[in-house]
DNA sequence: CCGTATCCATTCCGATACTG
DNA sequence: CAGTATCGGAATGGATACGG
């Protein structure tokens, strides 16, 4: 039996889990975000298999979330960057970078950070803010279903 | 042979899908979020097999995401609930939440929204901000490595 | 250099039956 | 109700060999 579809799942986070959510599809968009285009960059990078390194490239292409283009420099290959759609992803990659950074570092551990070009400085904490702008915590929120509105 | 660990990957984003990287822990963690704490209710609302959800629910309270508690009610069960490090995924669900609606669903097909549960606003767009509260594009940021760091 | 094809082991997943 | 046990099929993952 095959593992099941969300993508007629109602629940907006199912639907973003159908393209995104197995083990390699979220590392290589990182690395996309980092400027990796070429496929054995992702390769090295990653150090997956390429077999499965292709099905995952496939399947982000279908989905939007990465197109081929002509190589920038002249060699005659393609190279896979992120479109719109992929680059919305932003916000989840740097919120899943800042959990990691907390929760899986020891006291002396080191790890890269997210810096503003211009500046050098750190990047702030990501955060759900209310429509007047003030920090929400998860119990000062609640999902509406849509036959709940209006 | 086994799929590589991550544990020590030196990128956060890395470490950060080891725990919860695969198809199943984002969804139980949205339902967590929306007050699910029940073996059954988790079932039911997932439709994942037992077994399975039963291997989820384990590495999640091994990886101290999820604890067990005592019923809330009288019921003599326990209930999983999130943990201080759970509870730190919010902007991850919430940024994977906006996406999802950005993305998967037709010019009128309906969705369900997070509110504020004060003023029953809708949430704010999650956004990545600059040290001085600047809206930062993905090519306006760029990692630094540990090695990198003064 | 960029993939594709194939092989094999492991894991994942769903369904169902079963226990306390 | 909350799992455990087991089964079979599918998908995943790693390695390697091959082709344009």
């Amino acid at each position: 039996m095959q593992r099941t579809s969300l993508t007629k799942n109602p629940c907006p986070v199912a639907r973003a889990l159908d393209s995104i959510g197995d083990w390699w599809s979220l590392l290589i968009i990182r690395d996309a975000f980092d400027g990796v285009r070429r496929f054995g960059d992702f390769q090295r990078s990653l150090g997956v298999a390429k077999n499965i390194l292709t099905a995952r490239l496939r399947r982000l292409v279908a989905d939007g979330i990465l197109a081929l283009e002509a190589s920038s420099d002249g060699t005659p290959y393609q190279e896979y960057v992120l479109t719109a759609k992929g680059e919305d992803l932003f916000p989840v990659i740097v919120a899943l970078r800042q959990w990691g950074e907390a929760h899986f570092y020891r006291k002396n551990e080191r790890h890269s950070v997210l810096v503003d070009r211009h500046d050098n400085k750190r990047v702030q904490k990501i955060q759900v803010l209310s429509s007047n702008g003030k920090l929400l915590s998860p119990s000062e929120t609640l999902v509406k279903k849509p036959s709940a509105l209006e």
